[in-house]
DNA sequence: ATAGGGTTAG
């Protein structure tokens, strides 16, 4: 057997390469012999199809050359394409390795890919099959099969496949704690992915990451950077991955001051800043509410990708800056980077926050007609949410009838708000309705219905409607605020008492009130009837979530440092009035991110001028 | 000659 000698022009291949170069590297390979040795072609078609997606077609024309393809190269088919869009075609492969009749017989590297291949599918049937070749064949008990077989059940969402995976490994190694440290926090058991992860003897950064990703996943931000200190703490050194789901964390709860300790950190420990990394912190820093720093990222960023366009796009969006937002798309597109389905949603809620109704419809369809790209049931919801906060209820209906799916709740909920905003009763009745059959517990829904009723002073259908609410029990999801002073995130909860410094809250609150009236404020009572319990409307004290840590804000804050809010709601009317007085008598910056967007109030004014 | 775990936008 001779031995085998990669070609140097092969080893070229490795990193990134033009199609061009492929082209004569592929012809300098023919013309000298190299391709008439199997070996050596199946190290050229494993480099050009793993060099990119793009030529995977083209690897697969070199091995249809080959006299008798080996598995390796097959294999290297595989794999390529388990991770490419078309992981299917992976198993185009696998029958070729089956009727070769008894030359090749799949091995344990290609049972590996094809569960990859199944969870890049996610196809339930599919995996089962791949799973139970995988015993048929006697490859369960690799390692790295039973760590495939964890993560491709964690994809598919079977738990308890993953635990019985697990469990059937006698000593499963750290690499595989750590797949399934991931895969319980992704199916929602959070509280055994730790207790797996303080179970393991050994834990390297990536153990790390996955704990501190899984609890950022979950919306558990503040366990996230809690297991963050923790890894400092124990010395264990801190990369570039990691550091994405930390301002992940930071981002979720609204906290530019740790935001920003991170960021440096990464510049102090010299973290090498990718693209997925910078656009973090451009996602960063637009859903802390500083725009302007998050171009600044942006442009300072030589590469950039689909993901950092799209997170630029959303930020100046939901900031308000609409009309910055469709100039940046058209530089995009100038630049050639192509728009997904996500780049549009912000696309057309930058059109919605400026009211560019026909401009709006015409990126919409451009989707299809210039992007190939099929409207799904959220672009239909920002169509909706265009024309009716323009005022165009009418336009809005008829889209929602014509929508060739059903539509959801949300779409409901934008022509909800308009009507109410546009005072049409009749329209608000029918969306609520609607609405309401869609989600028979949506407390928001109620609340604006007997909102629209009150408007028009039919206070009997208010009562009905407050009625049937209690009847059916509907509870309203928290409202909680989170602030963060001095590099410290305090959480408000709506009536909430249990801040330490409540008593000095309810004194600075006193006096904010007190200053209001004397400038000629008057509560809007609408919402607050059925904002609030029985219990809380009692209670003289009550606050919703945000007038509280506005207080707290203006109690701890320096006067110019701007108060940031983040509201896991959104703003009530009362709210957004009372939060434009303050920033206009107590001269304060203050920028609550709602559900849904930014609210930057300055000078007695709003950035969403009244729309939200 | 090849392989398993962690990462970004709605």
């Amino acid at each position: 057997m001779s031995r085998i000698v990669k070609h140097p022009a092969i080893a070229l291949l490795d990193s990134g390469i033009t199609f061009k170069e492929v082209r004569q590297i592929h012809a300098k390979l023919y013309v000298d012999g190299t391709l008439k040795d199997d070996h050596l072609v199946g190290h050229f078609v494993k480099a050009v199809a793993l060099s990119d997606h793009k030529y995977l077609d083209y690897a697969n024309q070199i091995l249809d050359r080959s006299e008798k393809p080996t598995l390796f190269a097959l294999n290297s088919m595989i794999r390529a394409h388990c991770k490419s869009p078309v992981p299917e075609k992976s198993f185009d492969f696998y029958r070729r390795i089956l009727s070769s009749g008894n030359d090749l017989k799949p091995d344990n590297y290609t049972v590996n890919f094809l569960v990859q291949a199944c969870t890049g599918l996610r196809m339930r049937e599919t995996g089962l099959q791949v799973h139970g070749m995988t015993i048929r064949r006697g490859f369960d008990n690799d390692p790295h099969v039973q760590t495939g077989l964890i993560s491709l059940y964690a994809e598919l969402g079977c738990l308890d496949s993953c635990h019985k995976v697990f469990n059937s490994i006698p000593c499963p190694d750290f690499v595989c704690r750590t797949a399934m440290v991931t895969a319980c926090a992704r199916c929602g058991d959070v509280v055994f992915a730790r207790k797996l992860f303080e179970g393991m003897p050994e834990r390297d950064p990536i153990a790390w990451n996955a704990m501190i990703s899984g609890y950022a996943q979950v919306g558990e931000s503040r366990e996230a950077l809690n297991v963050f200190h923790l890894m400092q703490l124990e010395g264990v050194k801190v990369n570039g991955v990691a550091m994405i789901s930390v301002l992940s964390a930071c981002t979720q709860l609204g906290a530019l001051d740790q935001g920003r300790w991170a960021h440096s950190y990464i510049e102090r420990n010299k973290i090498k800043i990718t693209v997925r990394l910078a656009t973090t912190l451009v996602d960063l820093y637009a859903k802390c509410g500083d725009m302007e720093k998050a171009m600044e990222v942006f442009w300072g960023m030589e590469e950039k990708n689909v993901y950092t366009w799209s997170s630029a796009l959303n930020g100046l969006a939901m900031n308000g800056f609409g009309e910055k937002c469709l100039e940046l798309f058209s530089l995009m597109k100038q630049d050639g980077v192509t728009p997904n389905a996500v780049t549009f949603v912000s696309v057309l809620r930058g059109c919605s926050v400026v009211g560019f109704v026909d401009e709006g419809q015409r990126h919409f369809d451009s989707m299809r007609n210039e992007f190939g790209i099929e409207p799904q049931l959220e672009h239909y919801g920002c169509l909706v949410d265009l024309y009716a906060r323009a005022g165009r209820l009418e336009d809005a209906v008829s889209i929602i009838q014509q929508m060739p799916m059903k539509p959801h709740a949300a779409v409901w909920s934008s022509l909800l708000h308009a009507s109410r905003m546009y005072k049409n009763l009749e329209l608000g009745v029918l969306a609520s309705k609607k609405m309401l059959e869609l989600e028979t517990a949506n407390h928001g829904a109620y609340v604006l219905l007997s909102n629209i009723y009150a408007d028009s002073n039919d206070w009997d259908n208010v009562s009905h409607v407050r009625q049937s609410m209690k009847s059916k029990g509907v509870r309203k999801q928290p409202g909680c605020s989170v602030m963060e002073v001095n590099g410290e995130v305090h959480e408000f909860f709506v009536g909430d008492k249990s801040h330490p410094k409540y008593t000095q809250i309810d004194a600075v609150w006193k006096d904010i009130s007190r200053r209001l009236r004397l400038a000629g404020y008057k509560a809007d009572t609408t919402p607050v009837m059925f904002d609030i319990d029985e219990e809380e409307k009692e209670d003289a004290l009550c606050l919703h979530s945000e007038k509280a840590a506005i207080a707290f804000g203006i109690m701890s804050l320096k006067e110019d440092v701007p108060i940031r809010i983040v509201k896991n709601l959104r703003v009530c009317g009362d709210c957004h009035q009372v939060s434009m007085m303050i920033s206009k008598i107590f001269n304060r910056e203050i920028i609550v991110r709602d559900r849904n967007r930014f609210h930057h109030f300055k000078d007695g004014h709003c950035s969403c001028n009244g729309f939200w």
